[in-house]
RNA sequence: GGGCGCGUAGCUCAGCUGGUAGAGCAAUGCCCUUUUAAGGCAUGGGUCGCAGGUUCGAAUCCUGCCGCGCUCACCA
């Protein structure tokens, strides 16, 4: 027998012993005048004497973090709400019985206490308990007290053991619950209403993504999870709301890496009558607010850096301006504007740049505006640390975007950069039909090419333009990444409570999986 | 998918040029009525990721596989 199946055993005979004591095993509730954060906030300041005169009475619940017996007395530490609260537990006050329970009490147990506050000789705040009420037990063993649980797969795969363990991780699902909260409020303020449009579609639009394929018994009709809400998201503009966002999934199967998960969060918004400078001069400000109703400041740590959020140091530059701002040195002259027109120069560029660096893939046979944009990552987005707002973007990689009037290659369009990555994205809505269908149409050029991630054609989409779409602009925020920003993590996996792993051996899925 | 690294007790980790497995915490028993990484004495606990190979002998060397991490490529 494996040791944590033998500590489950000697854990259930306890359980039974704790039932003889007159104890119920899985009691249904407990009544709690103080949680162990309330006691911490009101009663840290006191002295031994407050404390004495008048008696503070508690009735508190918790899981033992730690246990400590001495003959006929002992500490515990129960833990509640992230934050930990002592106990004192003496023979003469709880009684023989009381007594018997707490002896046979685990780490991991949860219990109530009832008792009063004191301070111990350490000056410990400390409830002088007077009855213990058996609650829960835990019955595999917690990890280690000093080291906690650091193996990196365990705690993604057993996240509620490290959100035991680890303070800090609930408080970084703590702040992303904020964000999301702040984001809300921000946009509810503003008129906008919340929607919830469909993650099982027939095409898989609104982004460039390659999507994961799933199926319909009944309907026998293939189906694939959304790369994203847009194109559903406008149909509601076309249909009179004028103001909606979503906040969900959407799910991409693609790579993985530190800014990448298959499954991630979202925002959406749609705003008529807004072209694409106004929405991002709401995004800026949402963001800011975010900013602030998370971490309490305009300021945060991420990594090495410092990250001022306020609106007055945000940078702004086309795409164009990066490339020859962080062009760098070794690749010889700057490109000039006029670069970044033609196919020939353009690849002249990249032949430049890719002789001094790290090769950036290219396909000569490509777009030029989709050479450009990838130009522009390999540039510049190294570079984008504090918060950066570029605009402009080639239309060969914005099939959703309206031109610039007096540049029909450009479209207007804007991403949020911020320590490196991408965390908006956002612009004037084409709601012309016919553009739209020579937009996808060109798409689907690019997918005859070999381009599996090339939009598809959505008639039903380019149907609800011909109804009339109001001019709008719309923006998508990656939660995930602006969690990221907020808490100082950095990889997406720390933002995300079950971050997708491979299935974890012999385990019932695999199981499963060889019966049928 | 490519490259690099890791996998030893429930947890955190040692284990040398190959000689048959260790510590701390956790657990079990005993002592201890203000401790706090409580302490003291004693005890139990391992398919060294899996499968092969080399060898008299493998946790250790080699090969393959599985899982995880970092990184590169593709993508937001």
């Amino acid at each position: 027998m494996a040791l944590d199946e033998k500590i489950y055993e000697l854990r259930r005979d306890k359980l039974k012993q704790i039932e003889a004591l007159g104890q119920k095993s899985y009691p249904r509730q407990y009544k709690f005048t103080h949680t162990i954060p309330q006691i911490l906030t009101e009663d840290s300041d006191k002295t031994a004497e407050q404390l004495e005169n008048p008696r503070v009475n508690v009735r508190v619940a918790g899981r033992i973090m730690a246990i400590r017996l001495m003959g006929k007395a002992g500490f515990a530490h129960l833990q509640q709400g992230g934050q930990k609260l002592q106990i004192y537990v003496k023979k003469d006050a709880v009684g023989d019985k009381g007594f018997e329970l707490y002896k046979l009490l685990d780490l991991g147990d949860h219990i109530g206490v009832s008792g009063y506050l004191f301070r111990t000789r350490t000056g410990e705040l400390t409830v002088h308990v007077e009855e213990i009420t058996f609650l829960a037990k835990d019955l595999l063993p917690l990890p280690e007290k000093w080291h906690g649980l650091t193996d990196v797969e365990l705690r993604y795969r057993q996240r509620y053991v490290d959100l035991i363990m680890n303070p800090e991780v609930r408080e970084v699902f703590l702040k992303r619950s904020k964000l999301v909260q702040s984001l809300r409020r921000y946009l509810d303020e503003h008129g906008f209403i919340e929607v919830e449009t469909p993650m099982m579609q027939p095409i898989a639009g609104g982004a460039v993504a390659k999507p994961f394929k799933t199926h319909h018994n009944t309907l026998d009709m293939d189906l694939f999870l959304r790369v994203a809400p847009e194109l559903y998201l406008k149909r509601l503009t076309v249909g009179g709301l004028d103001r909606v966002y979503e906040i969900n999934r959407n799910f991409r199967n693609e790579g993985l890496g530190w800014r990448w998960n298959p499954e991630f969060t979202m925002l959406e918004f749609y705003q008529a009558y807004a072209d694409f400078r106004e929405v991002m001069d709401l995004t800026q400000n949402m963001i800011v607010q975010a900013a602030k109703d998370v971490t309490g400041g305009s300021k945060t740590k991420w990594g090495a850096h410092e990250i001022d959020w306020a609106v007055s140091k945000w940078r702004r530059m086309t795409m164009r301006e990066a490339i020859v701002q962080f062009w760098p040195e070794k690749a010889g002259a700057k490109p000039q504007m006029s670069d970044f027109a033609l196919h020939d120069s353009v690849k002249a560029l990249v032949e430049r740049f890719n002789a001094v660096h790290p090769h950036m893939a290219y396909d000569p046979s490509e777009p030029t505006g989709k050479t450009v944009a990838a130009l522009f990552e390999a540039v510049a987005e190294e570079h984008l640390v504090q918060p950066t707002i570029i605009y402009e973007f080639p239309a060969a990689v914005s099939p959703l975007s309206k031109n610039k009037p007096d540049e029909p290659d450009w479209v207007e369009r804007f991403e949020i950069f911020a320590c490196q990555m991408e965390i908006a994205n956002g612009f004037s809505e084409l709601n012309d039909p016919e553009e739209q269908r020579r937009r996808f149409e060109q798409q689907l050029k690019q997918r005859e090419r070999g381009d599996e991630e090339a939009h598809q054609m959505d008639e039903d989409y380019i149907r609800a333009l011909s109804y009339g779409m109001p001019p709008a602009g719309g923006v998508g925020v990656g939660i995930d990444r602006l969690t990221m920003l907020l808490t100082d993590s950095h990889t997406i996996r720390d933002v995300i409570l079950f971050p997708l792993l491979r299935p974890e051996k012999n385990s019932t899925t695999e199981d499963t999986e060889e019966e049928a």
